[in-house]
DNA sequence: CGTGCTTTTGAATAGTATCAAGGCCGGTGG
DNA sequence: CCACCGGCCTTGATACTATTCAAAAGCACG
């Protein structure tokens, strides 16, 4: 496969595409390598040295952190645009591991250029501070969703999170490929607990299992199951 | 009370002294105020508009995450050269609460000012991004944690992040002011199973309770606690 | 030396995890 | 094309952990 140069991709969410003057994206589509991930392969591993930052340019990939006990916890989910790796420009080691959950385009920047570029173009810097504030912000949230909320509102949650992320196909059906072991390392419990919430969701008519897909039929109906843990700021 | 000048200011960990130009410290040491905190005081309040943003000069500060129900969840402990209220340099409106744990003196920085300090001071911008991409770090463990430990491996980890914060004092007990109520919120549990949890580790001579005070006896009996749900990396 | 708030402890209940078994589905090779 | 195999999903029974409710004791402050 061809690498795709900066100034021709089309990915409009790009933080380079965003940030960088003209001169920068080129020296950048030099110099990056890009890689295609099957599904199920490992883009970042935890543990390995940190050598540069992931861009996603196109796809779809879970970002999960891993217990000695070899439980999982997925930690967000990402999709076209999104950064992958961008944790201490120094030297330091993965504290994560993404893997792709279909067939993923990622282009990759080294360290070195990448200090350089962010000396150049302030507003990238400030772009990407913007998007980390925003990333902690959800994920404070949802740290607190999960210490308070019970199994039933958890899974209504990561619905609605792989949702928003990754939207739905023509037939309703959340359109990335996933397994029950998905949801529960989101929610942070086993299959056994999903198979049943899912089983008592389908019956309240909130969604419907189709084979592993699973078709949101109410959104509204999950959004109000978890309603009372979300304040409304008045305008 | 008068406001100390940036210049003289002899907090080395501020984020304005360590990456802004002497022009620059001038600049926001002229413009920003200065407010004093007394012990519960509410520096940032949930759903407020977000005007600037807050600098710790000194003190220390639990960050706060309210559900509907009114029920809390601390999302991390702050303390000087800190930064609160760090969201959204647009229009928005604060997601969490900051909360004075003991009298706290903090310096606030209007919006407008701040932007054109990002842009003049390319170092600052990144400094914030590694600041926060290791704070992202941090929480996205600390979700795992919540997700996956049993209470005990909680509240051992809880003892142990505001030791981390906070530091112990001469009879080492913890060196910051809070109740059951607070490890609670950290844990995301009620009080009375902070004070079993509490009761057991005395009993295990982890710790001792000396009033609402807590002394560490035993760290490395804590941290074994909690050690099977941590990486070891080769270095 | 009350008074109100925090902490502790106990007992009953609810919620979740675990263990075990069987069913379903997709893919592969005969 | 069909039978079989393995992985994923579902369901039930049981054990365990955490929450809730209630009541009493401790402590801090006026």
């Amino acid at each position: 496969m061809r690498k795709t140069s900066c100034e021709l991709c089309t990915n409009v969410n790009c933080f380079v595409k965003m940030y960088c003057s003209p001169e920068w994206i080129h020296k950048i589509s030099l110099s990056k390598s890009q890689v295609y991930f099957k599904q199920n392969q490992e883009i970042i591993k935890e543990g390995e040295l940190v050598l540069g930052m992931f861009f996603i340019q196109q796809g779809k990939v879970k970002v999960v952190s891993t217990g000695l006990d070899g439980r999982q916890q997925i930690v967000r989910f990402a999709n076209d645009g999104h950064i992958l790796g961008h944790r201490g420009l120094g030297y330091e080691r993965y504290p994560i591991s993404a893997v792709a959950m279909e067939g993923s385009l990622v282009c990759f920047v080294v360290n070195d250029l990448l200090s350089e570029v962010f000396m150049a173009n302030p507003k990238l810097s400030m772009g990407l501070m913007v998007f980390y504030s925003r990333e902690l912000r959800k994920i404070e949230t949802r740290m607190k969703n999960i210490a308070h909320m019970n199994l039933r509102e958890k899974v209504a949650e990561a619905l609605l999170l792989m949702m928003e992320m990754f939207g739905l196909n023509k037939e309703h059906e959340l359109n990335v490929p996933f397994t029950r072991e998905d949801i529960a390392s989101t929610v942070g419990t086993n299959v056994e607990q999903i198979s049943r919430q899912l089983t008592e969701f389908e019956s309240a008519k909130l969604i419907q299992k189709r084979g592993r897909k699973v078709v949101i039929l109410k959104k509204a109906g999950l959004e109000h199951i978890i309603s009372k843990h979300f304040m409304q700021y008045a305008k």
